[in-house]
DNA sequence: AGTGATGTTCACAGATCAGTGTAGTGATCG
DNA sequence: CGATCACTACACTGATCTGTGAACATCACT
């Protein structure tokens, strides 16, 4: 049962979660072509080939690196929608608290990782993409489904709507520098709520 | 005055032009670090030495590609801004109609070029990124401008929130396939332009 | 005729890329 | 004891990367 190789950590050995580790650092912050797997073995303190018996590829490890944070970014989101009490309209301006807490201390300015990866790999059968898309089909679903939940009029266009006021929050907040996107997002986000919920 | 190197296409000489169109498409499509000079200069049917003594590195070939998107993009939402008669409130949706219009008829599906520029290029000092942060940066301005020019409330906050919407449209477009993200924006900056004219 | 700009051809440098082959170590487990 | 697993060490392949050097052709203009 206290097995060192598994549980607990994804089923990851040891050399395979720092080499996740540290990929998903560098891919994040220098962009996944311009890191290579000399580089991610060297700063891992792991090499090469325990890289390879573990993912592969450098195709599965870039997957890896953003199916992991997919998982963490959702389970956030989930949280914070969880932190208000069910019935409440304000549950479907949950994902915009999690986006003004995530972009709230550090100026990191790299974006979303998953718009990053999207623009970085454009082939339509490379594992990550799957990843790509679903995070973002994810959470206009998941506004649809807060939507219906509220009652609010159209929701379908509605979730279009806030997903475009999420993802271009984050856009205005890593490239135009604007560090209230994500509470002027929320507040646009409310607007828009509070009319289809009222019934304009 | 009839000179055949300059004049009428922005000073390239017609080499330059064809590597530059060549390049355009090839970035935009498999990404800037995917594609090689090599490959550039065999699918222009140029040699490699014209296309370094023209461009200089492969970093200012980015760079002109971008700044010439940047230029048409920015001509093309003007002659749109343009269409609305001044003084009308829809002047400050018409960038959203540009957004439209472009998103109307190919699924491309690579979304915004200076988006993906971005994700590919964090070196703080590479020429391209000055201008895909003056690109988001100038749209944001010019939503205020048309703002203040409406006597809309609050103009800063409002042009963070039209900014948003604008680019979250695209990534909703291009990442979760909802053709109809720049309408539905439009609609939502609607509301809300609407709320700030008529003193909500 | 002379000059300068534009472009070609082709070889080459030096680095980096993803990925593999082989051999060996130490620990754990049946 | 013997097998398996996780991992190291290290050399190596073949492709691709950005960028350069040198010699030559073509054309326009003066």
């Amino acid at each position: 049962m206290a097995d060192a190789t598994a549980a607990g950590d994804g089923g990851l050995t040891p050399a395979a979660r720092r080499i996740l580790d540290v990929a998903s650092e560098l891919f994040y912050q220098r962009g996944i072509r311009a890191v290579g797997v000399d580089t991610i073995a060297a700063e891992s303190g792991i090499t090469k080939r325990t890289l390879y018996d573990r993912f592969g590829s450098k195709e599965a490890l870039v997957a890896a690196y953003l199916g992991a944070r997919d998982e963490r970014w959702r389970a956030f989101v989930e949280s914070r929608i969880a932190a208000v009490p069910a019935g409440s309209p304000a549950r479907v301006l949950a994902p915009f608290d999690a986006l003004a807490e995530w972009t709230a201390p550090p100026p990191s300015a790299r974006g979303c990782a998953f718009l990053n990866a999207f623009g970085e790999l454009p082939e339509p059968d490379h594992p990550a993409r799957a990843v790509v898309i679903g995070e973002k089909t994810w959470l206009r679903d998941r506004f649809r489904a807060l939507l219906a939940e509220a009652g609010a009029a159209r929701p379908d266009g509605l979730a279009v709507q806030l997903l475009s006021l999420h993802e271009g929050a984050v856009v205005a907040y890593s490239m135009a520098g604007e560090r209230g996107a994500a509470a002027e997002a929320r507040a646009a986000a409310r607007v828009l709520l509070d009319r289809a919920v009222a019934g304009g």
